[in-house]
DNA sequence: AGAGGCATTGCAAACGTTTGTGTAAAGTGC
DNA sequence: GCACTTTACACAAACGTTTGCAATGCCTCT
């Protein structure tokens, strides 16, 4: 009774007879088969419509499931009720390491929804690898993509729009293009780091490692320089080094800056940036905080891995991540959103006698 | 002629007349109604499988897809096909980074063979999230799974063979059950680390942060036992401080020295671990090297962001991550294989006169 | 006892692809 | 001008699900 072989419509390429003989997956129709009921019914008990089927078939296709160890096809699943439940994040591999508390704040989040997410990783200007993580979450259904701090090129924004599918940029801020993104205020960035040490007395301040390239960079610039102008300090042109955030823009900035630069606090871009300003400075015989304060942007973990520590102006990186969700779960709210920041003090700074 | 309007069979509770008027992404149907061809066609064009199909129509089909904005639906392709060209990599959270030239790896050797890859957390040592991440990669089509250093509870375990999809751990190593990983050989790597230290004249050597719950600790231990025992010195029980191979174990463990352990040197279990130990030997009046040479195990980037730089045996891990791919497109090797080990000299050691 | 309601299940369409088979029309050789 | 091959395309099945609808049987009410 039980091992009946009707088995409809036999396919003209492929036997389905016997399907547990090789390793081919278990199937709702091997269930079905197995407890003797129709498809349907299993796809009923296995999704838990009660009220649709009575407690003794419950048990059997339950039973059956698991004697011939059933995974669910959700790919075919999403294909019929046309929509997912995986949300996408976009990274890219800079150096820069803030992304792994966003993607924890993706996590949290997203399983609060019932969620589940993927990674991708886009490169770091390869607009080429951006295509390619582009198109592997466009081509298959995923609800909404999350990208963290990735410029996409021009092209690559088209398709992404194009998709139809619900987006957001994270830790990364735009002016040009109006696009739907969370992230700090990068002008207040700039503005309360250099406030901060303004109060501590210094008056020649640099900035290093920051990139204008982008509107965040610019942000930051612009903040800076309000604050400075505010205090009535004139910036030297060689007080901003620009450079991509990167523990070496830190280094080649402290190095430009030279061993008598007349600076008594610098600013990094990043806290790679401020690590390398770090090194750099102590390589060129500055004692840090002694001779030269250092004031990071970010705060991730690094800062607290140097001595001496770095103080910082935090992000709130986890925040952005699940701000990120909630805006692509409870859409219609605007799209441009701010997380704060705030100073965290550590070993690096000193007030300017 | 271009826009008649045969269209099939009517569904019944969803008309398909008028694709373009709502945001329904474009299928192949639309296209083919709009190039005037059949389904099959479009598909044959847009898979660009030469022979099939005259140049002409090749245009016009590809004309309405451009015009349509089509984007492939890969989800129903690998339906149908019954494979898949994505590769999944399970990260686990934790806080020792070399994930991430592991996943560079994998990213450059997926693409030589024209795979994609999407990375997934599984949480720290949350068996619950595991299952999430498992789950997730295993209910959609993925040709085969990676698992960074990740632990798996048995039942997931369990799990992950039951899929039948191919799976390679990366970056630990077993010994009570048998799975296919690659990873370096862990007692190597502690036999080497301490040789490198007694070559350099140090007899009291500690041991900082390494996790024997789990056989990529032990091994580590073994090969620092063994390398001990063939020098003749005896290890006194408190040199060799376990922990999680956290900053915070390093810490604690060079804690527990103390600041008159009579040890000259101490291997980190792992870069993080190096830094605690580096940061908490400072506070205690320590001054490396001089005082105290400090050898990490892996030899990312950390390495190089204190000061003094921490010399280490390193790790391949971008190394590993090709291999891991490898290994899954060209089966049948065996599924144990070692990447090597090699020692990198910065500025934390110093002959022990 | 017949009508109506409800619980349980089967049936079949549909999602968007790929691909084997069938078949006209066009081309080739004699 | 006929047989034969080739070219270019349409047709339809299949992948593994979900779900609206129909069908069956039983229960209850009058």
């Amino acid at each position: 009774m039980l091992f009946q072989t009707i088995n409809g419509k036999m396919g003209l390429n492929k036997k389905n007879g016997e399907s547990e003989v090789a390793g081919m997956a278990a199937t709702i129709k091997d269930i079905a088969k197995l407890a003797g009921v129709s498809p349907g019914t299993v796809s009923r008990v296995l999704a838990n419509k009660t009220g649709f089927f009575s407690e003794p078939t419950g048990e059997k296709v339950r039973a059956a499931a698991a004697e011939l160890g059933y995974q669910k096809n959700t790919a075919a699943a999403e294909l019929v009720t046309q929509q997912s439940n995986v949300v996408a994040a976009i990274v890219n591999s800079t150096k820069t390491n803030f992304a792994s508390p966003i993607i924890e704040g993706i996590q949290a989040e997203a399983h609060r929804h019932d969620l589940n997410v993927i990674i991708l990783y886009a490169g770091d200007d390869d607009s080429e690898q951006q295509r390619r993580a582009l198109t592997t979450v466009i081509e298959r259904p995923v609800r909404s993509i999350l990208l963290l701090s990735v410029d996409l090129a021009a092209e690559n924004l088209a398709l992404l729009q194009n998709s139809r599918i619900p987006f957001c940029f994270l830790s990364i801020s735009f002016d040009e293009i109006q696009v739907p993104y969370i992230t700090s205020d990068d002008w207040q960035v700039g503005y309360q780091a250099t406030q901060t040490l303004l109060k501590l007395g210094h008056q020649n301040i640099g900035l290093a490692g920051v990139d204008s390239d982008f509107h965040t960079g610019r942000q930051r610039v612009a903040g800076y320089r309000q604050a400075m102008q505010e205090a009535g300090i004139t910036i030297q042109p060689k007080w901003i080094q620009l450079g991509n955030y990167s523990y070496d823009a830190g280094q080649t900035a402290m190095q430009a800056y030279g061993a008598d630069s007349g600076l008594t606090a610098i600013i990094g871009g990043s806290d790679m940036a401020a690590v390398g300003v770090l090194n750099a400075a102590r390589n060129l015989g500055y004692r840090v905080p002694t001779d030269l304060s250092i004031l990071a942007i970010d705060g991730t973990e690094i800062c607290e891995l140097v001595q001496p520590a770095l103080s910082s102006i935090s992000q709130n990186f986890y925040e952005m991540g699940v701000a990120g969700v909630q805006q692509l779960c409870a859409p219609g709210e605007l799209p441009q959103k701010i997380t704060p920041i705030k100073l965290v003090e550590r070993d690096s700074l000193q007030r300017n006698s």
